[in-house]
RNA sequence: GUGCCCGUAGCUCAAUUGGAUAGAGCAACAGCCUUCUAAGCUGUAGGUUGCGCGUUCGAUUCGCGCCGGGCAUACCA
């Protein structure tokens, strides 16, 4: 319909030889204003000069338009031209939604672009906290919205089992094994606090006994049991969300394979890196950036800043055209130097796309929930999962933008009741399969879609609570086009939330199963159509859609 | 100090990427179950969009300056 328009609007442009390029159409806020407005003679009026208006008046007389698909256009205001369509033509359209099924929505991209999502990226020195939770939820929406958009997408977990952190946690399980063995031995200052770390001593204990107090210096042994014991939690967390990743990338990988030092060699060749009081330094002050970075510390191990930009130029080198990265504010600080070093590089950055999240805060009720991470009892992600359950957890994290503080309130994600917004969604799609059950039960064949949709009399829709729905369910693709070129996954929730309500509106006004057989299968199908859209959306975020509650 | 994010109804947040009369949920108040799921529906009330300039036909949205909150400013990641 709206490419429609777009034909129409722009062949009446060219005839009074305007500029048919910004033509634009938004579906207004108000109800009362069409199903679709232009703001195109507002636009065109300044370099026409005329009031934009007239400058209306002369596109309207100029268009020629079926008035059995659009039945009125109207100018109002400083100069919108609005549309308003035939129900019948939008009821029509509205079957595609029951030929496409479960790829309604998709784009059929014909040539895909690549493209990696990175998110997660945890370093295996602990289970997931219910902060990642935010970052968890977020970067699988998008990584499946992008998919949805039309892109071939790889979801990527990138992490680095070496280095400080690495060796801090070697040294912590060490600690708890030597403690429990009876001793008092010191904890390591920076240590991982967590009981987890003493959950791995015991276990190590279990399988070694005391065998290892001395023959382990480098603490190798712990490292990695450590590291293995971390991975599979957190492996475990994410499995539970249902969130999976295609690639696990190494950060050691790029060691082995030279990279780094690759990339040293090319900032020095380029008299981006010196040396200065045994590191290296990156001159990131003539990429136009404040100061310059140390990217390998006087003691010979680089920060992370080097591997960083070294993977970001894998990435490119691996033919992704799309490389989205998505960080939490506090790690905010690494993105200008990566940035800065892969362009340096000689590499696009606009095609980095970087999404950041604000923190989360944690409530119940009016209860502040504290995590502190000095203190040995974070709470984790498992454990919120345990408390909320997997589909809140989903629709809580990804509801609200990325680039606002988060409050999770647990006591209402929690709550079995009304009041949680994830059952409003869930409901209705529950109360749909019951519908559809009922209709089956009376004898009909509600499963065969081809059936319902040779049986759909589109000219029977008429009812406002029909119609609006309908219109609704078509903007569906739309709105997956929106959030993955914005990578804003929250929006989908505040659609989803008003198809359910557009639902429940036209549940609570019309009968579905009733003697009119025409309108009982026209009805059906519309019940059909809701439920696709409603379990597409949740598919995209991770929720399930149930069929009783 | 500097950089990024935020400030919208009592609370938590939206707002079609600059559009017309700023919307939802929760909380409050008043109604609706003999019929396919009341975890639902309808209505009422609630606002100087932190403050002030500016940009233009038009600003919650863009720019500048204040005020307030968060994050970051490492040879940690």
């Amino acid at each position: 319909m709206k490419n429609y328009l777009l034909e129409a609007v722009r062949e009446s442009l060219r005839s009074l030889n305007y500029s048919a390029e910004n033509v634009i159409f938004d579906k207004p806020k108000i109800a009362a204003h069409g199903d679709l407005t232009t703001n195109v003679a507002m636009i065109l009026a300044k370099s026409v000069g005329k009031n934009p208006r007239d400058v209306a008046q002369a596109i309207v007389r100029n268009l020629k338009l079926d008035p059995q698909r659009v039945t009125a256009v109207e100018i109002a205001g400083p100069g919108f031209i609005n549309f308003r369509f035939a129900s019948v033509s939008v009821v029509e359209e509205s079957k595609k939604i029951l030929r496409e099924g479960m790829n309604f929505g998709k784009a059929s991209a014909v040539e895909k672009v690549k493209a990696n999502v990175e998110w997660v990226s945890a370093n295996p020195t602990g289970p997931l906290h219910s902060g990642h939770g935010r970052q968890v939820i977020l970067g699988a929406a998008i990584a499946n919205l992008l998919e949805w958009a039309g892109y071939d997408v790889t979801r990527e977990y990138y992490f680095n089992n070496a280095g400080n952190q690495m060796r801090k946690l070697g040294e912590s399980i060490y600690a708890r094994y030597r403690q429990l063995l009876g001793e008092d031995y010191p904890f390591p200052e920076e240590g991982y606090q967590g009981d987890y770390i003493r959950e791995i001593a015991k276990e190590i204990f279990e399988d070694k006994g005391d065998s290892l107090c001395e023959t382990d210096p480098e603490r190798n042994y712990f490292r990695k049991r450590g590291e293995e014991w971390c991975f599979a939690s957190i492996r475990k967390t994410l499995g539970r969300l249902g969130v999976h990743h295609d690639v696990f990338y190494n950060e050691d990988s790029l060691y082995t394979s030279g990279k780094i030092n690759e990339v040293i060699e090319e900032f020095r060749k380029r008299n981006l890196a010196y040396d200065h009081e045994g590191a290296v330094w990156l001159r990131a002050t003539a990429l136009g950036l404040d100061k310059d970075r140390v990217i390998v510390k006087s003691t010979g191990e680089p920060t992370y800043r080097l591997p960083d930009i070294a993977y970001h130029r894998e990435k490119f080198r691996r033919g992704f055209d799309l490389v989205v990265d998505i960080f939490g504010a506090d790690h905010i600080a690494t993105i200008p130097d990566v940035l800065a070093g892969v362009k340096a590089l000689g590499f696009n950055t606009d095609n980095v796309k970087v999404i950041i999240h604000q923190m989360v805060s944690f409530v119940s009720g009016d209860e502040v929930v504290k995590m502190s991470k000095r203190n040995a009892k974070v709470y984790t992600l498992d454990e919120l999962i345990d408390e909320v359950g997997s589909d809140a957890v989903h629709y809580f994290f990804v509801m609200r933008s990325a680039n606002t503080h988060l409050e999770f309130d647990i006591e209402l994600a929690k709550e079995q009741s009304e009041k949680n917004p994830v059952y409003y969604l869930q409901y209705a799609h529950a109360r749909i399969a019951s519908i559809l059950r009922f209709a089956q039960e009376q004898g009909i064949n509600v499963e065969d879609s081809a059936l319902l949709l040779s049986t759909f009399n589109s000219e029977i829709v008429k009812e406002k609570e029909e119609v609006d729905l309908v219109k609704l369910l078509l903007d569906f693709p739309e709105i997956i086009q929106n959030c993955a070129s914005s990578y804003e996954p929250h929006r989908l929730t505040t659609y989803l939330r008003e198809v359910a309500e557009a639902f429940h509106r036209f549940y609570h006004e019309h009968r579905v199963v009733g003697d009119n057989k025409n309108l009982m299968l026209a009805r059906l199908a519309l019940c059909r159509m809701t439920k696709t859209v409603i379990a597409n959306g949740c598919m995209i975020l991770g929720v399930s859609a149930p069929e009783k509650m």
